[in-house]
DNA sequence: ATCATTAATCGTAAAATTACAATAAATAAA
DNA sequence: TTTATTTATTGTAATTTTACGATTAATGAT
């Protein structure tokens, strides 16, 4: 198949999961710790810094563009990108919840 | 392609996105959140709770188990689920660490 | 010993992902 | 206006992912 079956899943689950898939290749990973490093990011860079072709880095930066993580400014005919604090703070929050789920009053089954 | 190019990627980018790809599908996302709200948990109650065929789950399941993220205890023909704490710890630190990257002092290029 | 139950494995089809060459589009510079 | 620069888009090959039917393996029950 290939394709999940979202719609036997909760609205959160799903949302994990789409957020958690923007994580889930180190190159998006490395292009989002730019962001955060640097005040100044154009396409450009990110391929200088990164190492993959460049229709390879415009193509993750359309997923993460997609999802709201990041936003690009066209500046003549380069293109400045960075966080969308709002909805990388939204995503933050969901993960948080999922990943500080009570370990506390668990026994090991096994 | 459809193979990420790991080696020119740090180890803790490399580490942040296997770890991501693991929630990247919501039935690895519930069967996750099934394993935080019950103390025994078997995959036939998985396959039950969540509603996808028993070799998928079981599918899942080995990827969750391969990360260290879960373990499996054989009782009989039955195998007992649970979340390892150990590498959940790890792994929520090193998702921490990434999802708490400073949005303060950034202002928007865009 | 035979049958039932539970989960893993195998095989496979459909679809998604990753990567990049080639090209197009848009703007700046000459 | 022609050329250069920068990024997006298109097309495509290799690979991975998802899902499940069929089967196997292992143990329990009769």
């Amino acid at each position: 198949m290939g394709l999940a079956k979202t719609e036997i899943f909760t609205d959160q689950q799903n949302k994990i999961a789409v957020f958690a898939k923007a994580f889930g290749h180190p190159a998006r990973v490395a292009i989002l710790q730019q962001l955060f490093k640097t005040d100044i990011c154009y396409c450009g860079n990110l391929v200088d810094e990164i190492g993959l072709a460049q229709p390879t880095i415009s193509q993750h930066l359309k997923e993460l563009k997609l999802l709201g993580l990041i936003k690009g400014n066209v500046e003549g005919t380069s293109v400045c990108y960075c966080i969308d604090a709002e909805t990388w703070t939204e995503m933050k929050n969901i993960m948080q919840d999922f990943l500080n789920q009570d370990l506390a009053n668990k026994e090991d089954c096994c």
